[in-house]
DNA sequence: ATGACATTGTTGCGCGGTCAACTATTCCCG
DNA sequence: CGGGAATAGTTGACCGCGCAACAATGTCAT
């Protein structure tokens, strides 16, 4: 076998960084949005997707595939979503298996009532501290590797 | 309140690729480890961060510090890699409440085991995908949010 | 010295997530 | 058509994690 490549300074320093700020920056946000709106990050984000597709709804498959979860996990999260009356269960009419997750109005209203909080804690914790060029370097940078971690 | 200043669509692209990227990155590590090693992501940087301590010990304050999680989660962390055979806890003699977690000789055989496919595998999903110039923004955009969510 | 307060590590509890198994349905090829 | 294979969504079992509560110990002003 080759022999290993190690990451020199530069790049240990840039993995940890990276590592540890997404860590925080996660934590921090999804602090912010339970908070503030009584709403997980990942629980806004199904929203969010769902607010974004045609008709307010989303197949559980397509929830699945956009949020990058398993699809027990978006059974689980749409009951739980649900359960709050921010989403409902409604069947498909041309596949008799299929099930959409569709946003309410409270569902919107909530959303709503959430993504000021959540856009103002986004830029104050990462895009206040980036300039255009930094931004544009981690645009494509990471556009890159989602291409290669989803091929 | 002031209006929401909301992303515009180059930020709403940024945000999302480094999301969604980070998301898959996280995975095929986790993956990747958890195969060709059986350790988890999570396990194998309590142990990098043991290796790289004085003495290859770490109070269990220290620890949870160091990988920016709760005491309790390290408490349980560390009991998982006792039982593996991994860690071993010792008892502080300067403060008798105290903890270390001292990474065993099996702990660095694994370790060492392990460590070559991951670096392998952050370069493939990561490295490769940046330039020096990507790099460099990214390391200081990170070092720069991580500072600021750390104050 | 002593009493109030802080800190350390562990634990019970509950939440949210994956994996594997299952049922129901649809697809597709011979 | 018919029947095996693929797909959709749900569920049960299990795991890892955070929060709050806790006992044990240390700290510090008076």
């Amino acid at each position: 076998m080759a022999q290993t490549r190690w990451l020199d300074d530069d790049e240990q320093e840039t993995w940890r960084a990276y590592l540890e700020a997404t860590r925080l920056l996660i934590q921090a946000l999804d602090r912010q949005l339970e908070t503030d709106a009584g709403v997980s990050f990942t629980d806004y984000e199904l929203l969010v997707h769902l607010s974004e597709a045609p008709g307010h709804r989303l197949r559980m498959r397509d929830l699945a595939d956009a949020s990058f979860t398993s699809r027990s996990g978006v059974t689980r999260a749409v009951t739980r979503l649900e359960d709050a009356g921010w989403v409902r269960r409604v069947e498909c009419d041309d596949d008799r298996r299929g099930m959409h997750a569709e946003l309410t109005a409270a569902g919107a209203a909530k959303l709503a009532e959430a993504a000021p909080g959540h856009v103002g804690a986004v830029r104050e914790h990462m895009f206040d501290h980036l300039s255009a060029e930094d931004r544009a370097h981690v645009r494509d940078a990471y556009t890159r590797m989602r291409a290669h971690l989803l091929g």
